[in-house]
DNA sequence: GTCTATATTGGGATAGAC
DNA sequence: GTCTATCCCAATATAGAC
């Protein structure tokens, strides 16, 4: 995908088509605009993401066993719609000007996490002080900063780097 | 800025001339292209970062003291220079393909925080386990989400969020 | 369903008057 | 140091042949 190479703005029409194997005409036999296409690849993402929390929070035993589920379905989904992903952390500002949908996506998916978060701190296994939106705020910055260093095709999977995360999210850094 | 809002390829000539309240073509002498206006903003970011981190480093008493400096550092040095984090990244693709010097300065960053970690690893304060690299990205990662949901004009400073950051960083959100 | 050709708009950048 | 005017090029999108 060029967009999740060059940006939405850094690819032209032209570009997209070449990759597709066609002239640049022969792309609005297929989608009626350029943002058409964007829409495809971002609702697919989501709609993959969301189905995924909802199993993941279905088939949880416990709210650190949600976490963890949620950190693994976030990478996972991610990975399978890595042009998505690149295209919403690189155009975000520009798509939700064109997609004002985008900020009940993020809100929808902040409130999945907070739900756990609030889980675990009734169930007493979630630090009780901790503001639960900045807890949020660093898991999914974390989670989030995977998509541009990870590299799909090194050594390293996934779960992997969902096991280090969880290790850190659970015992900090810091002794 | 406009190029912080809308990203470099979604800013034309005209919008930035007409938001430094002068015509297209007056810009043209102050600066000899629209790459060179990026440049100047970017290039005084770091600048200014590095400088912050060697004082942070300088006046440690610790290495955990120093990683809390780092923090404190990188939202400080952020927040001042907003315009340049926002562009660095939304654009980032966009820019290493212009600058090549931008690996070298995210290497250095890295550099600087494993230099700590490890520090803290020799005085028994961060856990030896630890694959430095992932706890280093486990931290920046929050960092860097910071931008993404700060609002300068908010009643939160960056304080209190390098607060409650650094309190996840050493004993980790779950319990 | 893909092509070529083209309409139209806006981009970065320059020249030269003031 | 800022303006107007303009060059040149590339962008999205459309029309109509095949």
């Amino acid at each position: 995908m060029t967009m999740a190479e060059n940006g939405i703005q850094g690819s032209s029409i032209r570009q997209i088509a070449k990759r597709a194997g066609m002239m640049a005409g022969s792309l609005y036999h297929h989608f009626a605009s350029k943002e058409a296409m964007i829409e495809e690849i971002i609702t697919g993402y989501w709609d993959d993401l969301f189905e995924g929390y909802d199993t993941a929070i279905a088939e949880s035993h416990g709210a650190v066993d949600a976490i963890e589920r949620l950190t693994t379905v976030s990478l996972e989904v991610g990975l399978k719609h890595w042009a998505a992903v690149q295209i919403l952390l690189g155009d975000w500002k520009y798509l939700s000007s064109v997609m004002p949908t985008l900020d009940a996506s993020s809100a929808r998916v902040e409130r999945y996490w907070l739900d756990q978060i609030e889980r675990g701190v009734k169930e007493g296994v979630v630090r009780p002080e901790l503001d639960p939106r900045m807890a949020f705020r660093v898991m999914m910055g974390s989670i989030t900063w995977v998509f541009r260093w990870f590299d799909p095709e090194g050594p390293r999977t996934i779960y992997d780097v969902v096991k280090s995360q969880i290790d850190i999210f659970r015992s900090g850094v810091i002794l």
